[in-house]
DNA sequence: AATGAATGAGAATTCATTCAT
DNA sequence: AATGAATGAATTCTCATTCAT
């Protein structure tokens, strides 16, 4: 039946997508037009419209593959061998050579799609699940410490885990938005001030 | 000269800004037509338009009140004769009676400026300056502790109020996008996790 | 009755006119708004709806003044006691101290004016009768050429009138949109060519 | 690539330029909507702008070929192997038979372009061109006449060539505003009074 | 499978005009 | 008489999407 193989079809789908995140960095969700990533996607709009059914299934789909990429990237830097210290944790997950390098690209687009997963609940759903990927990723890094007796066992899962998790997304606000921004100076914050200070 | 009250040429820009961020809360800037932001203004479009030139004009402004809330905000807190303890810091700025009251609208309405600030000049500019205050504000917070003994006097001012800055953009997400997020279950993880915790 | 003088309210609805036909030259009628009109008179809408009923009426008006003007000046040229050399003609009638005095401004009004009669029915009446008295002018001056035997007394009253009245609207066209144009380059034209020349 | 001829796309070009012209004839230019030229064109707007960015471009389209047009007439006329006496020049211009024939519908439409011409630089310098095209073509035909001894070689040819174009314009002026108006009988008037007669 | 011309609803904005003050 | 805030229909143009080829 198919005329071309599967690996051809894949391929074509991540090349509208490539296309498409760039000009959504660029550019937002909004507005950017069908026109405009047709052309970066050197594609015809009919030729698009084979592989997705409307602008906003590329939309979710970007959305979908970069939350999916931040809680993959948590999980690979939580899962590795050594454990690494807490403070350390969001130059581990945003900094250069990071699963998730969140560089200013990268950051954009994830304050595109918040802003989006407020309007869309289909788009919410997966922050929702990515958001709880991590949770308990993070949670379970958080027991692991505790059983170290590196952290007290009164502490909620939960709601550290949540800590955590705002930290790097306060990141990359800043990230996406101050020309200065950078993992190497957010970072020593968090170590000079929170775990050299006491209350 | 004029027929109505300067009084009232205010209440009208005032009514239509209010019905813009309503509507923008809802619908983000992009999705909110003209038609509905004049609907829910219950105004005609000539007339809004004596008040505004341009729809961007109206985003720009609402930008521009809000980020400047949120600085005036932490000014507020952090100017307190009584010295919050640092733990209580998001709670503190978010929470219901805070003057910044991060209720789930105002979390929506920062996270879709923070969008717009990504593709517009104007927008980011405001943004960094807003920025800008609150890390002065929160470095002088910085200093008053290290000078009381509560933290080390090693600790770099803008890079430690970059981080609470984040911590609280990270709480602005959490707020916007999850159900249950609250001030009173972040604050915890911050208190609990990191000043309980050694590294 | 009337709480101000008809000298006050003639020189009223004179200051409309006159800043309209300013508009008017500068961007025509179509591209002057009511709002640039009311700029230039520096009056108020509600003001100047009490002595005009609609644009329309204020283009109306211009334009049966203008045309009237027209008609009026060659009237008073033909009328001089000593009759022109009918070479001079154009200049005669559209030259410096000419009381048509076609200087650019005129003579862009003039073609506004053509283009509006073309239409509306209103205008193009007006513009029929100014023709008119044009021709009936410019016909006794051919009868007292011919009366003086210097214009063969076979020459059609009207068909010669209406060539004279082409010869100037031909120039108004070319003052309005050549820079170089000028009466006593169009005139030298009419002389040496046509009356130096032979068929 | 196309998909459809190229002749396809420039009838269908054509078919709006000629959908524009008969709207612009009627109606002017800015009283003529993109609705009413898309209804005679029995376009959708979004067709339409396929082939044109914006209704300016339309306009200029129109008076450019307009323009050229004219001056092309001009051009064939005085072209031809046998040199028509100067008298009949009007009519051989604008007569039924002529290229450009000058039909009440050709005549308003040059009124029209003619003031839009002194608004828009753009259209003022088509004018020009064609102006200067005209000047040149007609200046050869007076040196064509000089030399043959008809007319007298001390007249200047620029003057000579803008005087014959007024008188042109002239006629226009009345075929498009008077109903009578007709190469037939303009054309007496300049055989009659003006080679007929004397200084 | 792919093209790109075509659609038409909908976007932001303007403008002549009105009318409460 | 005069003001100017307000109206809302109309304007130009865009854009996601479809479909004949």
């Amino acid at each position: 039946m198919a005329r071309v193989s599967q690996a051809h079809l894949d391929a074509r789908r991540q090349q509208i997508l490539d296309a498409a995140r760039r000009c959504f960095v660029r550019n937002g969700f909004h507005a950017t037009s069908m026109a405009d990533l047709l052309a970066e996607a050197k594609m015809s709009a009919g030729g698009l419209y084979r592989y997705f059914n409307s602008k906003d299934e590329i939309v979710t789909a970007i959305a979908a593959q970069a939350l999916h990429g931040v809680s993959g990237a948590i999980e690979a830097v939580i899962g590795a061998q050594t454990l690494p210290p807490l403070h350390t944790i969001v130059r581990r997950l945003a900094g250069e050579g990071s699963p998730l390098c969140a560089d200013r690209d990268a950051a954009r687009l994830l304050v595109q799609i918040w802003a989006e997963a407020a309007r869309s609940p289909r788009i919410q759903e997966r922050f929702q699940e990515a958001f709880s990927g991590a949770e308990a990723v993070i949670g379970t890094l958080i027991a692991e410490y505790q059983r170290r007796g590196l952290i007290s066992p009164e502490v909620n899962h939960t709601q550290a885990a949540r800590l955590l998790i705002g930290l790097l997304h306060g990141f990359v606000v800043q990230r996406a938005l101050l020309p200065d921004a950078h993992p190497d100076t957010f970072n020593p914050g968090l170590a000079g001030l929170i775990f050299g200070g006491t209350s």
